[in-house]
DNA sequence: CTTGACAAACTACGCGGCATAGTTTTAAAA
DNA sequence: TTTTAAAACTATGCCGCGTAGTTTGTCAAG
């Protein structure tokens, strides 16, 4: 019925993140995370509402972990050469918390959980505010932001989900996909 | 034990495409595949060998009913033409069917059935093939080719899955991420 | 027409995960 | 020492997957 916790308490999910990290998002389930804290899994439920809400504290976790790591990438920085430290920082978060971002493909622009809206609307931010060092407004940025975003997301997820069938050197694709989009950025259309 | 199916005849999941387009991959589930068909879920054991069976049927049929999608674009046309059909195709596709797509993320390149990996591998045949019109050969096509599946990849999950919260014209930032990749093929490092 | 064989359905059952209800332990505060 | 609230527990129910063993229906051979 009501949430359990006191409304200002940070939650600790911890041991959620780092179970879904290194077993895969489909692996965290209460049983899991309860034996790991060695307890029973009803529980659980004195500190979290349910398997959903277990879920949407992972998210609010990772989005705040990655918003935070490109931030500090980006801060000091401006043009292309805060785009590339951006990049480069969003890979890294990626590669070292694969399971935390599995959880953010899904559920964010509309889950029910304001906590997890504003924590995707802020990683969004930080992105935007690059790209303002391009000097680009209104649709112009929305159109660069989504090709940034759309290019970053698709090669993490290749990256650590799917693979990449062929034998060569992932990171020099990924200096490949960045200056794409240092180039696509910089673009005007017509 | 062993495969319920004769070796040579094929599979029709029909249904199950249908129904994780309709409501999403983690609703595939054998009960909901049953209750469409009005038969009891231990039903279907004569006819799949359980649930990854079923999933693994229904990728092999996405990646075919993706690479045969963008295969026909491609042909009769060479260079960035033919790259524009292809991506244009691919996101047409993967908007007709969502949950289909939604399953090809994972499980593929390391997949158990040979099938879904031979699958896979014709995909990814479709844009190596199209890349070659540009003159690419060796690790500089793989790095184009890799380039080209991020973007496109990311798109059309952000534009799927998530979603891209902004109220602005999705086909014209799609049309801007595909001159991205247009130039970015075409560039050549140093 | 009967019969045998196989495909494909069924019922019954067990396992494991989520979730709720109600009870007991624990530990801190009064 | 007593009270109180947090946080654990057991017991139970539901639902999904998967297996075992059984029955039905159809089609072809005798």
């Amino acid at each position: 019925m009501s949430d359990v916790r006191s409304p200002g308490r940070p939650r600790r999910p911890e041991t959620a993140c780092d179970l879904v990290d290194a077993a895969g998002f489909e692996a965290l389930t209460l049983s899991a995370v309860a034996a790991r804290l060695d307890v029973r899994p009803p529980s659980l439920y004195n500190h979290v509402d349910g398997l959903d809400d277990l879920r949407d504290a992972v998210r609010v976790a990772a989005l705040e972990g990655l918003g935070a790591v490109i931030r500090d990438a980006a801060v000091g920085r401006s043009g292309a050469d805060a785009l590339r430290a951006l990049a480069h920082a969003y890979r890294r978060w990626v590669r070292a918390h694969p399971g935390q971002y599995a959880l953010t493909q899904s559920g964010i622009e509309d889950a029910p959980s304001e906590e997890v809206r504003a924590a995707g609307r802020a990683v969004v931010e930080v992105v935007l505010a690059t790209l303002r060092g391009f000097g680009l407004e209104g649709d112009e940025a929305i159109h660069a932001a989504r090709a940034l975003r759309s290019a970053l997301h698709g090669f993490v997820l290749l990256e650590t989900g799917a693979g990449f069938g062929m034998p060569i050197d992932v990171d020099a694709s990924f200096d490949r996909v960045v200056e794409m989009i240092v180039e696509g950025v910089r673009a005007r259309p017509g």
